[in-house]
DNA sequence: TAACAATGGGGTAATTGGGGGC
DNA sequence: TATGTCCCAATTACCCCATTGT
């Protein structure tokens, strides 16, 4: 994973060259995947999904992490 | 199928430059046809209906595909 | 009658959601 | 208000087989 560059005043954050992050809530992922906040913990720990933990404790995830599993080539 | 833009707070996302898209579980989606739930995995099996999977496996299907069905624009 | 497609039921294992409490 | 965690019932995926209709 490339470096933190640069943060931005609406909390976005560039990790390379032309590239910017941005970091979702359990509650956001959920509704992405039409399942329960939960449910994306139990993601979390059981290593489906990669997780940023804040300093209190809570986790949030990456939004190309979300669209990588989105785009997950298992169609049928 | 065009690939994800941005992911918004309440759990739609764009896959264009206008578009944002809902997911429905398989039960939800049984009930709209009044149909058991196992023939709506059937018909993502045999590509009937398109659909997306959870990191864990499960399927659930976007409301548009739902309603393009229901619109009832069959070849037969 | 045979062949075929579509649907539902049974069984099993895995996943999920809701309640409760923190 | 949202989240992290635990427990338990409901849902789902996947298999095979019976039924129905063409």
């Amino acid at each position: 994973m490339s470096p933190i560059r640069v943060i931005n005043p609406d909390g976005t954050f560039t990790t390379g060259p032309e590239t910017t992050e941005r970091l979702l809530t359990p509650g956001e992922v959920a509704q992405i995947f039409g399942v329960g906040p939960k449910t994306v913990n139990r993601w979390a720990l059981t290593g489906r999904i990669p997780s940023v933990r804040t300093p209190s404790g809570q986790r949030r995830y990456r939004e190309t992490d979300v669209i990588t599993l989105l785009s997950g080539d298992r169609s049928s």
